[in-house]
DNA sequence: CTTGGAAAGTCAACAAGGCTGACATAAAAT
DNA sequence: ATTTTATGTCAGCCTTGTTGACTTTCCAAG
């Protein structure tokens, strides 16, 4: 662990119950803001949340197959699968059959499945801007730290995979 | 659009649009360690997340009304009246026609609903509590900064009226 | 070469939990 | 007496999760 610095008569109060429903309460809160804007628009288009995930996540890693993407959203390949049509029947994304292994399934976003996605994310970043802007870097260093602290394992892993490696 | 703003010498690079996507992808992948255990829990005993706000929020506020209850968890009556009715159904929660007002339901934990709260905050708890260990008292401090700001202004009246307030 | 299993993806059906709309009732407010 | 408010309920729809059964494709052991 990162040196608590905690030994000896130090303060724990940062780590009483009522500052840990504090943080509970604020994760709850602040993670509806966090979506509202994409469920807005994603609303108008007529899709949902499950959506936007599958799109930023092959927006992130272009020709990602389904099988990775089951990796890093969790979900059963059933699930998926009918959001995935969905968004391939509506022109927003292209599968593609694998040319070494014909059986994996290459995505990427259209033209419009992008035009989609900068929609998306403008939204989601504009408002993740704000709230750094106004809590300063030394908070959203923060902020960072305890977010991954809070993640799963394997969560935390998919996590690191996306974060410094981005399209090569 | 990086780096929107750079004005003066000062460097914004934390709000370049790498950072903020970070920090969505971070938000995502913690969000979704945050809900891990209790809904493991819910999961046991035949409920779903919707119950599980709406224990925690009757818990923080017992003998709230059900309009009260809709402001906070903003959904519908139909939708949350669902979540209450197989509560009371399954004894977690009583609902008291009220005193002054014979009109409003006054809502409170049972022994079995208090119970199950119980173990379903001292889970989540004890992930806050092992994320905020291990950050530090300056990181938690980041954490909610940046949460607060991330919120909706009428989410974030509903945060700031329990924040303090508690059980009176 | 064949065959048997594993991997990738698809289709069907069900459940939870959102939503809207329409309506009922009781009590408070005017 | 009338209107408004708080609550509850029925019906029906949608999204997004689940499991089970199935096909296609690949690869490796015989």
């Amino acid at each position: 662990m990162s040196d608590t610095g905690l030994h000896g008569g130090e303060s724990l109060l940062f780590l009483t119950d009522e500052q840990l429903r504090k943080g509970i309460e604020a994760m709850y809160f602040a993670y509806r803001g966090f979506t509202a804007d994409p469920d807005r628009i994603l609303g108008d288009h007529g899709f949902g949340r499950a959506h936007h995930r599958a799109i930023h996540f092959i927006s992130r890693t272009p020709g990602t197959t389904v099988t990775n993407l089951l990796a890093i959203l969790g979900v059963t390949k059933q699930s998926l699968n009918r959001v995935l049509r969905s968004l391939i029947k509506d022109r927003l994304v292209e599968s593609r059959v694998g040319r070494r292994d014909r059986r994996e399934r290459h995505l990427v976003l259209t033209a419009a499945g992008a035009a989609l996605e900068r929609e998306l994310s403008q939204a989601q970043r504009a408002r993740m801007r704000a709230a750094f802007r106004a809590a300063g870097p030394a908070a959203v260093a923060g902020f960072r730290q305890v977010l991954e602290a809070m993640m799963d394992p394997d969560q935390r892993h998919q996590y690191d995979v996306l974060k410094e490696g981005g399209q090569p």
